[in-house]
DNA sequence: CCGGAAAGATTACGAGCGTAGTCTAAAATG
DNA sequence: CATTTTAGACTACGCTCGTAATCTTTCCGG
């Protein structure tokens, strides 16, 4: 299997961010992207790009002069390492604290009532 | 009120996982039982004691020749914030991404289904 | 064909982190 | 009292990260 990439850092996956919305993509283009929800520069752009490339987040594929982008973690699987590293890293790797704690020192919007009984339904239904 | 603890690093959360289950200690407790969780140096463990103190995460009440270090950070403020962290960072801010992603991408053990269920339960008693 | 622009590669540099080693002051011990 | 031990303070060092600047190669326009 593909070996696993190693963790990207916060800045580097608002670059993943804008490759995970439209890929492949050209360097210029996802440095005016990652411009119009950040102030960096393009120089700090081009560098992360580049060490997503170093640590095989991201693919580069040679189009004539230069080079197009496109991800090869996907935010699915990203999400998945960021959550197991929380609950891991935070609450002993167990689930149900982490319910636990937002239940308690969290509040809870309508829509994560709503997705929390869709969970639960889909559940229940599974366990039968 | 006490201005925020800045965020605390991976390894120092190892020595607050000390003082979090038995406080005040004196150092050489800590030491102790940190050694018992992993083989880190003395000296490893002292350091982070220190950053610790200086970033506020933890208090120092001379008694005697020595200090009594007791958690100022309580647990539940760590993963509050680590928490709000992850869910900021990889889901939006939102609560619901990150269940829906649980409930598509993780198994749910008998355990975090009860906790679910007692979550719902009680927003509903809320809610009413 | 030549000089400048553009894409990527390389280098930079301070802060925080993991991981200690050394220095100092004070206390305990012989 | 002189010496050893020890708790804590200070220093160190290589790595990643955030944040770029500089160097190099290559193509495009004149």
């Amino acid at each position: 299997m593909p070996n696993p990439v190693p963790a990207i850092s916060e800045a580097e996956s608002r670059v993943m961010e804008v490759l995970w919305r439209k890929a492949p993509q050209a360097s210029e283009d996802i440095v005016a992207a990652v411009q119009r929800e950040s102030d960096w520069h393009e120089k700090t752009i081009r560098t992360l790009l580049g060490r997503l490339l170093g640590k095989g987040a991201v693919s580069a594929d040679k189009d004539g002069r230069r080079y197009l982008y496109a991800p090869v973690l996907t935010r699915e699987q990203w999400q998945s390492q960021e959550s197991r590293s929380l609950l891991d890293r935070v609450f002993g790797g167990k689930l149900s604290p982490l319910l636990a704690h937002f239940s308690e020192h969290e509040k809870l919007g309508a829509k994560d009532v709503a997705e929390l009984r869709k969970l639960l339904a889909a559940i229940e239904k599974k366990e039968r």
